[in-house]
DNA sequence: AATGTAACTGGACCTCGGTCCGGTTAAGGT
DNA sequence: ACCTTAACCGGACCGAGGTCCAGTTACATT
């Protein structure tokens, strides 16, 4: 199926010609050496990068570090960084690159209840638990690797789960329309809502959760 | 009723002792004089303000006018501009005042179906139909207005509409976890997600509209 | 080893949202 | 009419994201 496959390659050569977004970008989940034969230095700098970024971000949170300290950080120039990621959207969301790759992992080809193998509205329900904590566990970081408004829902890594869920509502729903369906599940799952609700509106998340299995439950019944 | 009243107030005297967003912040939707005594020269300033923003939008579209640019076509230093409005989302929030205020009075105190007399649920299945073509309307504005992603749950407008959808949920399903049912529902009204599927997508607003009813049929429906 | 070149580098530079503060002015009391 | 003062004004200033391009460097080819 491989419809998948979060974002994480490099930006292409240069200057630009990237609409990483309009190009679909697909790659296969379990096999890419997703690192595009990077020249030594680049591949060399880029991980200096993303180390010195997880450094900064834990020692004053990901809101408080610029792209400038990173580039200084990680004793490269500005724009080595932007070339690299492209934008600060970009540098975030390759950290949160690694966890992003194994859920797909869990959700495509993992064990039952989230892989293959389990009933559809089972695994939608484990998916939708396992995204919400997912985001609960690293939510500055979702937080500001938040892509603007616009872009939201064109970000590979929106896809990959938006597809995923269009998939299991259509095992499940035969007639319905899975792809707008899967809108407001998905966006239950919002790492912004899961910020307002847990630390703003104080939610334990053992209240989110029920509050999804819920969803799921109403938007799936069948009868009538 | 009384519980909403969208931001449109102007900012407190300054030095920012603001923290409009924790301070509900409610005033009541049918009655106030939602200018607090402005001075004569602050309220002209304010008006040509508007004036200016309104055009430069209609001229260069939302996103290609910057705030300095509104502030030189006012006629007034760029200070003003944040002094009056705080900053791009409040200025972009007052453009939107007028058409949301009226959105408000009819779901709050119109005729039915919108307003107070039919029955919840086919309230609701106006209120998001009304919201979805009001937000098809002025994408552009709607979509430049929109605060930060942590904000966004905190803004006055939005929290104005969810509690609606709450109020309306707790008559049709007084079992239910209400608060958190109203945010996929919500979720499915926002702009930029309508901006998405009519723009990016390409569908015609008649599927949003279908699927609306179709979420809001799943959603509530009360037999097991 | 020499060479050609595509890719990479770094930091000066630009833009734009947002802040600051010394000077100005409208409004109310006398 | 004048004074006091709180509110307002404007534009210099700042920080941070993002761009540009002249110089440098890794790799392939011969």
């Amino acid at each position: 199926m491989l419809y998948a496959g979060f974002m994480s390659a490099d930006l292409p050569p240069f200057p630009k010609p990237q609409e990483p977004l309009d190009t679909p970008q697909l790659l296969e989940v379990g096999s890419a050496p997703d690192e595009p034969c990077l020249r030594a230095d680049a591949a060399r700098n880029r991980a200096r990068l993303l180390e010195a970024a997880a450094r900064l971000i834990a020692e004053h949170g990901a809101a408080g570090v610029t792209m400038e300290a990173v580039a200084a950080a990680a004793g490269v120039g500005k724009g080595t960084v932007f070339r690299r990621f492209g934008d600060r959207t970009g540098l975030l969301t390759a950290l949160l690159d690694h966890s992003a790759k194994k859920l797909q992992a869990d959700f495509l080809g993992g064990p039952p209840p989230l892989g293959p193998g389990a009933p559809p509205v089972e695994r939608l329900r484990a998916f939708g638990v396992a995204v919400l904590y997912r985001s609960a566990e690293q939510l500055d970081l979702h937080l500001a690797a938040q892509p603007e408004p616009t872009r939201r829902f064109s970000h590979p890594s929106y896809r990959a789960l938006h597809t995923h869920v269009t998939v299991l509502l259509r095992q499940i729903l035969p007639g319905a329309d899975h792809e707008l369906l899967a809108r407001p599940l998905m966006a239950f799952l919002d790492p912004a809502l899961v910020n307002h609700l847990t630390r703003q509106c104080g939610m334990p998340m053992e209240r989110l959760e029920k509050g999804w299995l819920d969803l799921v439950a109403r938007v799936t019944r069948t009868e009538v």
